[in-house]
RNA sequence: GCCGAUGUAGCUCAGCUGGCUAGAGCAGCUGAUUUGUAAUCAGCAGGUCGUGGGUUCGAGUCCCUCCAUCGGCUCCA
């Protein structure tokens, strides 16, 4: 007998070799028909698997995480399966379960495969499944496996088992089919009842630009008919919060062809909302000893070469601006901390004049691959809430702390509550891919860490994904479909001080080499406006709204009230549009519901007379009579409690 | 940049396997209506069917080029 632990920490005797789906069966007959997968000390193993030790033991079913990846990686085995029937000569690949769903990349050779395709896969796969093939796990030794493969006449799976250590190899097979595979699936495919393959698209092997591009299909399956429904019909949904839907729906920004790919252009209530959130951080910067500073948008190719970044990205950049006569180089700026240092460097500095604060809605331009360009998330021309902080290494926690509180105002301000902190350092593997020394680089990842941990940030540590120049404080947040973008970022760079050869006298009467902090709450206006847009679905904070209020005339014979109306919020700097088109006051109310509008204010026979006004509000429809002057409170006690408070 | 898809009026879309002067709703303009909490009625106007080429007696429809957009990959200072 053995012990088994479950994790409400009651324990229960077992014959050895019991299995997770034994265990559930023994706890009830839901259970058992539920249970996808299992952990044991942590481990993940089959339900399948007999077990011959006391443990730990954690059955997953649907509803957690671990029980949707056993089922969507069982379900990429059966969308191999499928591939394979329908193109018996196309090479698998690999194909994982991600966060929704799950891909199988393989090699059709010269078919293309098109979405009509999927039709038929998608029969293909749910015939399979039906049959409620178990999936068995086998191990195999390195020469088996590769000879497995060579059979199979399969470069790429051969690749894979190279690169495995023998021993640690093996296989899953369920009907008569078998792909290399290291486990954790659900006891059958039967209960795989619903499948959507959701669109094809290439990918690199092994993520690899330099190497074959092979056809990636996507896919998500569900245990209910009636689950895959309302996914799909949660996906329409988010797709009518897509910021470039809302952005022309309320005429905040646009494209054109003529001006160029990538590069937006903001339209009046556009650059008016953008405007304000400029000024909102202004205000808190102000506060905080931030001092605005303003760069040109070129720069002398000399510059960037001496900041590392021409060597770094200077092929793939815009190319160099001529000067005619001369013949001198000048590249559109792509980034201003450059700029700054040259601004530090104007005049020499004492150590009790740090840090030195420079700020700067610093428009940038960076040429990004056509195929990368989306909507207001990534563009070729943008403006960074940038500011570069020069400060003596000593001071470098207190301020790389100070910038994560002033992050937190910005995101509390504008009600965003769902991101994730990520902690970006250099990967030690590729040591090519950054400038400046270890000790430099140990000494920021590390600041980094700390002001994470001493603010409580929610924070994931991600090797690989620092700057050339210096490790990174991210904040990330999630678009209306699920995709990650970067917006908030703090940066410690030991870099630039050195290239620019940037120094401060200390009190030793001695020149000493400030530390430089880059930071961009926003991230960029572009990307910032976009994300703001989805997570609010256009329903912006109050104080941001284009238009708060719209006065709505029952008829055109009540103007000069509403007039009266309009500049008394006027006079109190409440935004407010008067609608005294000859339309019904029915299409005035449907009209300003449509483009979001939070107040309207109706004025007809009755309210002119008692000289009051009704408030509608949106979505929320009719308030009642009320005096003008409660309108002002009402929206400015709005205002006031969705602004976090800013403390310096 | 790579793989795949898409492109018809300001917006949202129809136009079947190629066949008369390319349709609708909304928006716009004109007129009537002066309206009480989500769309008053009528009329008018609006399109070289993304671009350039080709096939055909005939192309919005089929083929190719380019451009832009969408979904991914790669990249993201």
């Amino acid at each position: 007998m053995i012990e088994i632990q479950f994790p409400d920490q009651s324990v229960r005797a077992y014959p050895e070799g019991v299995t997770p789906f034994e265990i559930a069966s023994s706890i009830s007959e839901g259970l058992a028909r539920n249970v996808l997968s299992a952990k044991f000390n942590g481990q993940t193993v089959e339900s399948v698997t007999p077990l011959h030790e006391n443990g730990k033991i954690q059955l997953f079913t649907w509803n957690d995480q671990e029980g949707k990846t056993a089922f969507w990686h069982s379900s990429a085995h059966v969308l191999a399966q499928a591939l394979l029937a329908l193109y018996p000569d196309c090479k698998l690949t690999i194909g994982p379960a991600i966060e929704n769903g799950f891909y199988y990349d393989a090699d059709f050779g010269d078919y293309s495969l098109t979405e009509k395709d999927l039709v038929e896969i998608e029969k293909k796969f749910l015939e399979f499944a039906r049959q409620k093939f178990e999936f068995k796990m086998r191990s195999a030794t390195k020469a088996e496996a590769l000879a497995y493969y060579k059979k199979e006449n399969n470069p790429f799976k051969t690749e894979l088992i190279e690169n495995l250590e023998d021993g640690t190899i093996t296989f899953c097979d369920h009907a008569d089919f078998t792909d290399l595979c290291r486990g954790g699936h659900i006891p059958n495919t039967g209960s795989i009842k619903a499948i959507k393959l959701t669109n094809i698209a290439g990918a690199y092997w092994r993520g690899d630009e330099t190497k074959p591009q092979l056809t990636r299909v996507y896919g998500i399956s569900f245990p209910k008919q009636k689950e895959l429904t309302a996914y799909l019909a949660l996906v329409e949904e988010a797709k009518k919060r897509d910021h470039r839907k809302l952005g022309k729906e309320l005429e905040l920004f646009t494209f054109s062809k003529r001006v160029g790919q990538g590069l937006p252009l903001w339209l009046p209530k556009g650059a008016a909302l953008r405007e304000r959130l400029e000024n909102f951080l202004k205000a808190a910067q102000n506060k905080a000893g931030y001092e605005q500073v303003i760069s040109p948008h070129i720069g002398s190719k000399e510059l960037y070469m001496t900041s590392g970044h021409y060597e770094k990205y200077g092929a793939d950049s815009f190319q160099p601006i001529q000067t005619p006569a001369e013949g001198e180089e000048f590249l559109l700026k792509p980034m201003n901390c450059p700029h700054h240092c040259e601004i530090y460097n104007a005049k020499p500095w004492s150590y009790r004049d740090l840090p030195k604060r420079y700020a700067e809605f610093g428009t940038v331009y960076r040429y990004e691959q056509s195929g990368e360009l989306h909507g207001l998330t990534r563009v070729r021309g943008f403006t960074q809430d940038d500011a570069h902080i020069f400060c003596m290494p000593s001071q470098l926690d207190e301020e790389f702390k100070k910038v994560i509180d002033l992050v937190l105002y910005v995101f509390g301000s504008l009600g965003f509550e769902d991101f994730t902190a990520q902690v970006s350092l250099r990967d030690p593997e590729k040591p090519e891919k950054y400038i400046g020394s270890t000790h430099n680089w140990e000494l920021a990842e590390q600041a980094i860490i700390n002001a994470a941990k001493e603010k409580n940030l929610n924070y994931v540590i991600e090797t690989g994904e620092a700057a050339f120049y210096g490790p990174k404080l991210d904040f990330m947040v999630k678009d209306a479909l699920g995709r990650k973008w970067q917006l908030g970022t703090i940066q410690v760079d030991y870099n630039l001080p050195e290239r620019f050869d940037l120094n401060y006298k200390g009190s030793d009467n001695e020149l000493h080499r400030p530390v430089m902090i880059h930071r961009a709450p926003f991230g960029s206006l572009e990307r910032f406006v976009a994300i703001l847009l989805e997570h609010t679905g256009g329903n912006f904070p109050l104080w941001l709204m284009p238009n708060q209020v719209n006065i709505l005339c029952v008829s055109e014979k009540y103007k000069n009230y509403a007039l009266k109306v309009s500049n008394f919020l006027e006079n109190h700097e409440i935004r407010a549009l008067l609608d005294d088109r000859n339309e019904t006051i029915g299409k005035k109310i449907s009209e300003s519901e449509i483009s979001k509008v939070p107040y309207m204010i109706i004025i007809g026979e009755k309210e002119e007379e008692n000289n009051t006004i009704s408030i509608r509000k949106h979505s929320k429809g009719d308030l009642g009579s009320f005096t003008v002057e409660s309108v002002v409170d009402l929206i400015n006690t709005e205002i006031k409690s969705s602004l976090a408070s800013f403390e310096v």
